[in-house]
DNA sequence: TTTGGTGCATACCAACTAGTATGTATCTTT
DNA sequence: AAAGATACATACTAGTTGGTATGCACCAAA
């Protein structure tokens, strides 16, 4: 293949516009035109609408949000230390624009799941995926002896990645990248509390 | 006025769809034939479609939240209790159904707060009575000994928010009560540690 | 009893939305 | 070199969406 990807470009800005507007909000042939590419590639490369939106959960925001899980998967130190890393991240690179746009993942799951089952399930794939892979890094930690024994590795996951989300939400309505930051250092706190 | 309600019905009906469809997916004129109602009635009650929104977020959903904080505002015993308390009866009637279609008020903070200023700004100002509120009762627990002297009330209101909006995100892509929860669970556990 | 406002009902409409149908240039395989 | 297959471009369209314009019945006040 000679061209540069046009499917890729097109998933590229319908990402971002998706992560606007929502995906009921997405008006996908105005996107492209703006990209100089027409409606008969946009169908040419997408069967629908639904396709478009299911392509970009699928190649663009499962492989980004797993880069970090996989990398916890082969961590060999401390897990809490690596969740904290990764909250540290999330806040250094939080910014008043991009808390106003939330979390892409979050906003998808507010906005499809309850009106479109096979999208629900494409994110289902993703948040089941990130569950388990801190379930088994604090598993693996209880194992080692440097995680509290005695605390439910399963619900410390989820709880882990609930306000992580709910952060994202309260600081779109805020439009204030401090208010978020504030949400993972109290995270950041609690994890301090499973360590033994 | 011996009428039933008309406008009243009308929001109420908007409510429930809203919450299942988003805004953007509210088919206002379907919703009201729905109801024996007709478009001239609706448009007679509402300028546009933005107005419905508004009026839901103003007129159901606001007095809906604040009840609870204001409870809270005049509460006189230990502030963490009122806090668990809430957090039970949030558990309680929380069941597979009622997560999956989310949280009224966060399904639209999602979807709007970035492409309407004026519904972000509704929906900031129920936010914001709720922090104040939280951080009033932790600083009125402070005062009286009650809460560890140490922590930031404010960080820990929104934390707390936060954290119940994040359960319900993750909740709604399960549709599992289940998940709601043992969030819930977590920070009712998390909650104990700051009393003193 | 008229006058004006409220509370609708009906009919109509422009713009948009998510496509489809068709054509065609290029590239790839045989 | 012929025959598909690929990668688009252009034009068209049915159905939807978010209204508006108009009319009229009823009630309350003057």
């Amino acid at each position: 293949m000679q061209t540069i990807d046009t499917r890729e470009r097109i998933l590229a800005r319908m990402f971002l516009d998706i992560r606007k507007n929502g995906f009921q909000g997405l008006r996908a042939d105005k996107v492209v035109s703006e990209m100089d590419i027409t409606k008969g590639a946009l169908y040419h490369y997408f069967a629908n609408k639904q396709a478009i939106g299911i392509a970009v959960v699928d190649e663009i925001i499962r492989p980004n949000y797993l880069r970090f899980y996989r990398e916890l998967d082969c961590w060999e130190g401390h897990p809490i230390d690596k969740l904290q890393e990764h909250l540290g991240f999330l806040s250094g690179r939080a910014t008043d624009e991009e808390v106003a746009l939330g979390c892409p993942l979050n906003n998808l799951v507010q906005e499809m799941s309850p009106i479109d089952e096979e999208f629900r399930l494409h994110m289902k794939i993703i948040i089941d995926n990130i569950h388990d892979s801190i379930t088994a890094a604090l598993r693996r930690g209880q194992a080692a002896g440097l995680v509290r024994p005695e605390i439910n590795a399963e619900a410390i996951a989820r709880f882990y990645f609930a306000t992580i989300e709910g952060a994202y939400s309260i600081a779109k309505v805020h439009k204030e990248a401090a208010a978020f930051r504030s949400n993972m250092a109290m995270l950041h706190q609690f994890l301090d509390t499973l360590k033994v």
